[in-house]
DNA sequence: TTCATTTATTGAACTTGTTCAATGTTTTGA
DNA sequence: TCAAAACATTGAACAAGTTCAATAAATGAA
């Protein structure tokens, strides 16, 4: 059940076989249905999940009712609305299955638990929103720099297996533009 | 010399004035002129640095040569390119002082000589990248759900001081917009 | 002080992206 | 399997933001 969580934890840093099982205990297995929620806006998130089936969208609705997609999580990939979790502020995000998905849960307290019992933890976080921000700083500037059609091509570049499991509107809504002009451009590149 | 660094720390973390000590001495002070520069593109960031005096800029240029801001740093920030830092990559950045400066460097070997020896500043690197990365997150939804004249509204608001010291050019760098278009959104907003 | 440089403003033409409404296509679930 | 719902495409009118060029204002260095 754990085999991804540990792989991908040994992917960041080197733990023992007993600290990788004590922080493993510490998740819950849950599984969740296409189309429900894991956190809906207002609510604390009082989790951090690791998805080990599965797809995700983590996104806001705007005062305009559009929404905008903060990041797509799939297998391997850890979820959770860090400003809500970490500050206990209401949250701005949901949090959505886009596929029958399967997820391991950490309750902040226990994750609390193991940055003190499990020194190490520390450092694997650490490390972890390191790469996120690093991600994230990319996206920013890609965004601050780039048009819709390069941002759109470098997409599919970046994440070709999140292309074919994604719709255009979700990744519409990824890039910052609407459906109907991601339709207007991949008839422009289509008809090159 | 020290002082607002150890001011900083102890907001994130608590540590023994021992620790903070050892830890403080990792850094080097560093004078910086108005307009030079502490890392150019393509260069490898081998620093983190906490500023003690003035104002800087991050900032990427685009293949138009257009300038994008990453962020601004004044008293009491941290700057590095945290991605060419980590990574061992060249940068994608550019960091300068926009007014005669001082700063506190750390290297990257004595960076990592804390985390090994002062056990907790593993913890408060972990604790800072959480923060810097909810304010990026945060102003990563706003680019996305938000109207240009309304960035800049929020960008007095959020940061009134750094208003006050920075160009209009250096803002619509930061909110993603051309100068001339920061102009026109001026005159809008006074003429109410 | 003065002159050169940088910064700010403005208008006109243009490009990028949005909105709305209509239509066609695909997926889903009873 | 078939109707309903969700998704995708298209065009036309519009809004947001850019580009370019000209001018004015502020700043800085000698």
């Amino acid at each position: 059940m754990t085999e991804l969580l540990t792989r991908n934890i040994l992917n960041h840093i080197s733990l023992s076989k007993k600290e990788l099982d004590n922080f493993c205990d510490l998740f819950n297995h849950k599984k969740v249905l296409k189309k429900s929620f894991l956190l809906h806006e207002g609510e604390i998130c009082k989790f951090e999940g690791f998805v080990t089936k599965g797809l995700f969208r983590v996104f806001h609705v705007d005062q305009n009712g559009f929404e905008q997609v903060l990041y797509f999580a799939q297998e391997n990939w850890w979820i959770t609305d860090i400003d809500s979790f970490t500050n206990k502020q209401p949250s701005q995000l949901y949090i959505q299955a886009l596929e029958d998905s399967e997820v391991l849960l950490i309750s902040k307290k226990d994750k609390e638990f193991a940055y003190i019992n499990i020194p190490k933890i520390e450092k694997l976080f650490r490390v972890m929103t390191q790469k996120t921000h690093i991600a994230l700083q990319r996206r920013m500037i890609d965004n601050l720099s780039k048009t819709a059609d390069q941002r759109y091509i470098d997409f599919i570049k970046k994440y070709p297996n999140l292309f074919q499991r994604l719709t255009n509107l979700q990744i519409a809504a990824y890039l910052g533009i609407s459906h109907e002009f991601l339709s207007k451009i991949r008839r422009k590149i289509a008809s090159k």
